[in-house]
DNA sequence: AATGTAATTGCAAAAGTTTTCAACTTTAAC
DNA sequence: GTTAAAGTTGAAAACTTTTGCAATTACATT
């Protein structure tokens, strides 16, 4: 559960719904808004889908969630205290590897002193076509 | 319009809704599903908008239309001839900047080499903040 | 030119996400 | 503990994208 005064902090109310979907959120790690509602079910069954989505949207308005894309639709959220790494996904077995922040931080830099431009290299996945897959080409 | 013969080699059929749809994402250039249905029913008026997104996703399974994304929400549309570049997306003012390829060339190979990935760097965006709004902070 | 087959289309329904709004809570002030 | 103001919720509607299916169309064969 989420401490009461930290939400009270960002200047939110303390609901139990955005209790529950912080909660959630922090135990399930990378998970979707479908996720999230699920898992809070299992205590406030009647909590309606908006809720969860416009919850998410204000926990990352006030810094406590971050949100991720790793495939073509929707988002994944996570909790934002979560240490932030490179998502390798492979186009065609769907499969998502990890990959150390440091790895793009060359990077990052080019981008920095080229155009000024402050990367957030871990919002979109990187996409491309993993070992495995390459060799069975 | 698109040449009858580049479908029909692909092992596609040539439909009036498929021709013209490959020949609004050509004239466009980066476009949504919508927009190139807009384009479409200037000739095609009864045109259905899931024909629009199916014909998309045949037309990038033969190689002729790829999708990046580069927002938040729905993917955009542009012909396969087009030459790739790196989208700066920036999360604040919502600008789309252009960045030569060759820019994550070192990224690409480190991931290459360290993780046998093969990066698809245009695929997504590069999401951040720009010169313009990291001045404004 | 007529025929058969399989791909494609339109339409309707489903699925996923966002928005609107009245009713209900939370919070601060009394 | 009441009260008032502002924020939040659930329910329904709107929007976006995907899917199922019967009717239509493109294409190869005769
Ligand atoms: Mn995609
Ligand atoms: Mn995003
Ligand atoms: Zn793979
Ligand atoms: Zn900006």
């Amino acid at each position: 559960m989420a401490d009461p005064n930290e939400l009270r902090e960002k200047g939110l109310r303390l609901t139990p719904q955005r209790e529950l979907v912080l909660a959630a959120v922090r135990e399930l790690g990378h998970s979707t808004p479908e996720e999230v509602a699920e898992k809070v079910r299992l205590t406030h069954p009647g909590i309606n889908l908006s809720t969860v989505y416009r919850n998410l949207e204000t926990l990352e308005n006030v810094g406590l969630v971050q949100h991720t894309h790793l495939g073509h639709g929707g988002a994944t959220y996570h909790a934002a205290e979560e240490i932030t790494h490179l998502h390798l996904v492979c186009g065609i077995c769907g499969s998502v590897g990890d990959a150390p922040i440091d790895a793009a931080a060359n990077f990052v830099n080019t981008l920095a002193d080229d155009y000024g431009f402050k990367t957030d290299v871990s919002h979109f996945a990187i996409y491309g076509t993993c070992a495995t897959c390459t060799e069975k080409l």
